[in-house]
DNA sequence: CCTTAATATTGATTTTAATCAAAACCGGAT
DNA sequence: ATCCGGTTTTGATTAAAATCAATATTAAGG
């Protein structure tokens, strides 16, 4: 039978494309072994708290891996240059979420990570968690495993969005958003999106008219409201069917 | 600028989707630190000896991790089910390449690998894995790091697949055939697919009458010989401009 | 060898998204 | 408030691939 992680149910769009977008420090290092506490420590005591500007760099394609950030606020995307110039998005990053995993098997980061708007992060330097592998030496193999397990997800993930239309693309994209704002403790149903159109479009592999006449279908339906950049999920049910619909026709 | 891991001109598509593919176990086994005569105890000792028959599987989904595979003669494919019973192909897999990492960060293969053709394989135990662990103890951090390496690298090809057109897939997909046929000593502009063409689709992301016009195009365009199974590269070089062409374009 | 089922090719049509183009809208700066 | 650049929406057209359908080819088994 299959597995749970590769029932399109269970995944998110958002997962697609991008590094641990959606895994917290404190997800990230309990199941390594530390406790609260240490996790306290990492968050409170090792960390340097770095502001960015809305447009500026956390991060560049092929510099050295030397921290872990975790967004204390604001939100950023991640995406690649492609030779021609154009970038891609690779994902997007919210407050609560952490960055920097990309790097975690080569030791430089393999894309940019770049503020959407004025945003905080905290930033882990490298060799402060070099500190505490000594402590616990599982550390650093423990974050492979969970990159791996991320990035293996994501990878399942891809296969699906292959097969989507458009609106399904956008109907997966708005539930992962609306997922992730419900864990940080906003609403599920209405909020801010922070990206552009055509920021949405070229993470889902679409066109900028496109995405906007996704956006326009699904309020013609009455599944969703959208004002510029402000959604209201008017009917969850019928938006995850939206989704699900596509990979059960053919 | 965009390092040599996001340049189209590197990549090559059979990697998307696919787990390690390309891996040798010499390639993944040197660079932990076992030398040549460690490798050959580990190719010729440790290792029990399978027969699938065409149509067999050599793992499923779900099942738990228990054994890397090299494949010794042959070829098999991986796939995963999706949940209204079509499978999606993720990858193939000649002689002289590796199976089973899919499931070294959750101990559960994320596939089905089924043999195209009567294949032999070397199995090679996990408890074995284990043994050589204890005295190689970075030996599963390694197939970890390998393991993201590889994968982060199909992820990138992703983003690349999805802005091409079917012929541009199927270029390639050509390309990494003729590569890996090259690798394993075969010749690299004359060789039989053992895939058929809804497989092949299923692979890239199209139907199987748009891979068979894609093939009908390049045999048009004089760059390849088709006949059913058996491809004959007559222009490797414009085969290869039609990949690079789409990232390009636009 | 012939039969049959699976596979492959090709054509016609429809669906989907990209592209081109214009207008409407919004947010920040003055 | 007004202007301006960037963003968004919408429409018309084109291009690409899916779908439907028919025929041709191949491989496997009797």
């Amino acid at each position: 039978m299959l597995p749970e992680r590769f029932s399109a149910k269970n995944f998110d769009v958002a997962h697609i494309r991008s590094s641990c977008a959606t895994c917290s420090l404190r997800e990230l290092c309990l199941p390594v072994g530390l406790n609260e506490e240490e996790v306290e420590t990492l968050g409170e005591v090792i960390v340097n708290k770095k502001k960015i500007q809305r447009g500026g760099y956390l991060h560049r394609t092929g510099t050295k891996f030397q921290a872990l950030y975790a967004v204390k606020s604001g939100f950023l995307k991640t995406c690649v240059l492609e030779e021609d110039g154009r970038q891609q998005v690779t994902g997007f990053h919210m407050a609560g979420e952490l960055l920097g995993l990309d790097a975690i098997s080569t030791d430089m980061h393999t894309c940019d990570a770049v503020a959407l708007e004025d945003s905080e992060v905290c930033e882990i330097p490298f060799s402060k968690l070099e500190d505490i592998s000594r402590t616990i030496p599982s550390l650093m193999h423990h974050f492979h495993k969970i990159m791996s397990r991320e990035i293996v997800r994501d990878h399942g993930l891809m296969l699906l969005l292959g097969s989507m239309k458009a609106e399904e693309r956008l109907a997966s994209f708005l539930l992962n958003m609306s997922r992730r704002f419900a864990i940080r403790g906003y609403s599920e149903t209405d909020f801010n999106l922070r990206m552009t159109r055509e920021e949405i479009g070229s993470y889902l592999g679409l066109k900028l008219e496109t995405v906007s006449r996704a956006f326009s279908k699904l309020q013609e339906d009455a599944i969703i409201a959208v004002n510029n950049k402000h959604v209201k999920i008017l009917n969850l049910e019928r938006l995850k069917l939206k989704m699900g619909n596509s990979s059960c026709a053919t």
